[in-house]
DNA sequence: AAAAAAATCGAACGCTCGCTCGTTTTTTTA
DNA sequence: TAAAAAAACGAGCGAGCGTTCGATTTTTTT
């Protein structure tokens, strides 16, 4: 269910994957410790000074609880009309417990919101240094976030929703992602138009286009969910979707479906 | 700001606009009551009983005070955030007087809520009828969308950010809105692919793609407003997009930038 | 197994919330 | 312009909020 790229330990290679270039939802899955309690292990090397328990496991297993009783209600009714008695609750812990591994209520928003904001950044930069080639570029770039969406779902929805209630500055962080992981998507958009593979094009346009369609992926779960849409099929659908508009000729590119 | 189609009286064609197929944000401005308080109008008309005012005049100025403070409000830190003294001191009204105008907190949620579901019905049920053809079917369909949204913005992001909020019953409405503008999508799709307009391909995921870039464009408006990105430019961008991957010969096309 | 340390507990506190209602101001009526 | 009706006012109410902290339980150490 979660993702880890560590500062402190840099990523694993768990297993050879397949190719460079063409990975599926489970080569991304072996590529990276997918284990649920990764991410909430680097929650507590991150904040080991304010979080009051010594216990690495203790700490971690209950950091876990903490954040899924905070997805799952705050999906609901959102983080601002989540109370600490509801969190308490549905995290099985007192309130007392609670304050054991955050400051106050805004102080659990932050520490998700960060931790939420380097994963996505150390995950995409890896992907895209992967590939070599302009569209092969593209697609690690597109699938590394469709697939990496999917298994952080809960993170990356609530980074998406409770971005409002942070301050001024943390704001400025977030808008310098998205601008980043734009960029991202824009430079392979325009190394490819200046070796002849891509179409002239308004760059901008097209990768904010390519990002709400991997933001739908997040946002709207539940729809692909009922329609039985896995990331796969999702991943590849939105490649060709896309290759159809930037790719400077219109043969039939292997690969695309 | 604010766009009408009431139920009390039909839509007036304030002008012939130039072309029932190609039109463009002049034109669809042109097309409908944009004054900015012609939605409140509508929402003092649907709660006439509920509202302890009886001069419309007035009510409806004070919605609009109410309205826009609302979506100020909650757009920085969220619906359940805003106390009722934030919206008192944002609209000029003391607190007795804004409860003259709703119920109470949730009553208010509810009335900007469906006010924006049946505007929105409307409107794009009312485009969908306009064009035979299904390419331009699609455009139209694309454009009302994205030009809706550009008027009516503050309806739209409230709309989709504070649907947690809603009971069940409203949460069903909401998704069954939402099906429904995808089928008109599907549908015409289909028309299109019967046609031999339009390539074979999963419908469903198309439509969802096509609806993600529409909602991207009042989610994330600031990103388009810094870019200087105007509402043509924008529903011309996705129009090419979107024909690049559905039309069956991959000829250029009048009108696609 | 006793002592020390770590972790958890939950009643209680001060504060702010949504909301009410008797009063005052503004507008309309006659 | 005086009386009546409509609208706006805002201090005050009880409920529920985030947070604290001395007591208690659990775990580790010796």
């Amino acid at each position: 269910m979660f993702i880890v790229f560590s500062k402190h330990k840099p990523p694993i290679y768990k297993k050879e994957i397949k190719s460079v270039e063409d990975f599926d939802f489970a080569d991304f899955k072996k590529r990276f410790d997918t284990s649920k309690y990764s991410l909430c292990r680097e929650v507590f090397q991150t904040n080991q000074e304010s979080i009051k328990i010594k216990n690495e496991k203790r700490a971690v297993e209950n950091l876990y609880k903490i954040f899924n009783a905070v997805f799952s209600i705050s999906s609901k009714k959102g983080f601002q009309a989540m109370t600490m008695r509801d969190l308490s609750k549905e995290a099985n812990l007192s309130m007392g417990a609670l304050y054991a591994y955050f400051k106050n209520k805004e102080d659990l928003l932050h520490i998700i919101q960060n931790q939420g904001r380097v994963m996505v950044k150390n995950v995409l930069d890896s992907f895209e240094a992967t590939a070599v080639e302009p569209l092969q570029k593209l697609r690690s770039v597109i699938k590394a976030h469709i697939f990496l969406s999917e298994v952080a779902r809960p993170w990356f929805f609530f980074t998406f929703m409770e971005a409002r209630n942070l301050s001024e500055n943390e704001l400025k962080e977030v808008r310098e992602i998205e601008a980043h992981t734009e960029k991202v998507i824009v430079d392979i958009l325009e190394l490819g138009e200046s070796k002849g593979v891509f179409k002239k094009r308004n760059h901008f346009l097209t990768a904010s286009i390519i990002k709400s369609m991997q933001q739908d992926w997040y946002l709207k779960r539940w729809k692909y969910k009922s329609r039985q849409i896995n990331p796969d099929e999702f991943a590849d659908y939105v490649t060709g979707f896309v290759e159809s508009f930037v790719l400077a000729e219109p043969k039939k590119i292997k690969g695309v479906h």
